[in-house]
DNA sequence: ATAGGTTGCGTACCATGGTACGGAGTCAAG
DNA sequence: CTTGACTCCGTACCATGGTACGCAACCTAT
């Protein structure tokens, strides 16, 4: 059984954002031993995926819907859901791509001479 | 000749949203003809800049600190910020390229059996 | 010259994802 | 049994990146 601070630090969140989450809905709030939170394995199972599906974009209100869904049965949704996020992340990837080539461009130019300023404007001007 | 409307249309962004670049030092305040702002070519070419290092990632404070470098010419520190977000960049295109995998194989539990709930926690623990 | 659409300006408000604060209760170690 | 750390709770505040509002002045086409 878990502490709030445990639970936190075991998600490599602070107390407040767990707290946070509860509001929300994304985390269950937990049956009480004298008033303080039990948490158990679960919770910090989903205090990850939290973490994770932030990572792949989706908004706290999205996650929400997720984790109901993984109670849930229906499929059809989940799936749709992946889909169009995956759509999203291809784009993301190829602008963040394209950026870094940018980026690159503008190193090289700004290393290569020595005199003036160098493109940076330019250098996204592709 | 531009007018902040016809400006703000060529850049993609609101009529306000020039003005709040403005209020942050990203773009200047133009000259003024009777009262109304005067853009040139240069302005839409900093608010195209502008979007385009959103998407790769800098704030508009990192952003109003490039377009500054890219006046004077300090080389060193335009390449350091570049490459600083270069690195950035690579780990969140790897991150972003996890996700979509971990998406990538919900969707393909979601579509397979027809029995129960898919996975979605599972299916980013990797 | 007059109506309608833009503009200018300051200020207020919004969503997202937290973070901080203050005062009381609880728990564990010495 | 006291001290210090941790917890509870509501509410307030924060940063980022805008978006909206209202009113006066302006510009353009009829």
């Amino acid at each position: 059984m878990l502490t709030i601070g445990k639970l936190a630090a075991a998600g490599g969140v602070g107390v407040e954002t767990v707290r946070f989450y509860q509001r929300r809905g994304l985390l269950q709030t937990p049956a009480r031993n004298g008033g303080i939170r039990q948490y158990g394995a679960e919770d910090a199972r989903r205090l990850r995926f939290i973490r994770q599906a932030q990572t792949a974009g989706f908004t706290l209100e999205q996650i929400k819907e997720l984790l109901e869904l993984d109670a849930g049965e229906d499929r059809s949704r989940a799936r749709a859901l992946a889909q169009t996020r995956i759509k999203a992340l291809d784009a993301k990837i190829a602008e963040l791509q394209h950026a870094r080539d940018a980026l690159q461009r503008l190193a090289s130019e700004c290393a290569a001479g020595s005199t003036g300023a160098c493109p940076i404007l330019a250098s996204f001007e592709v």
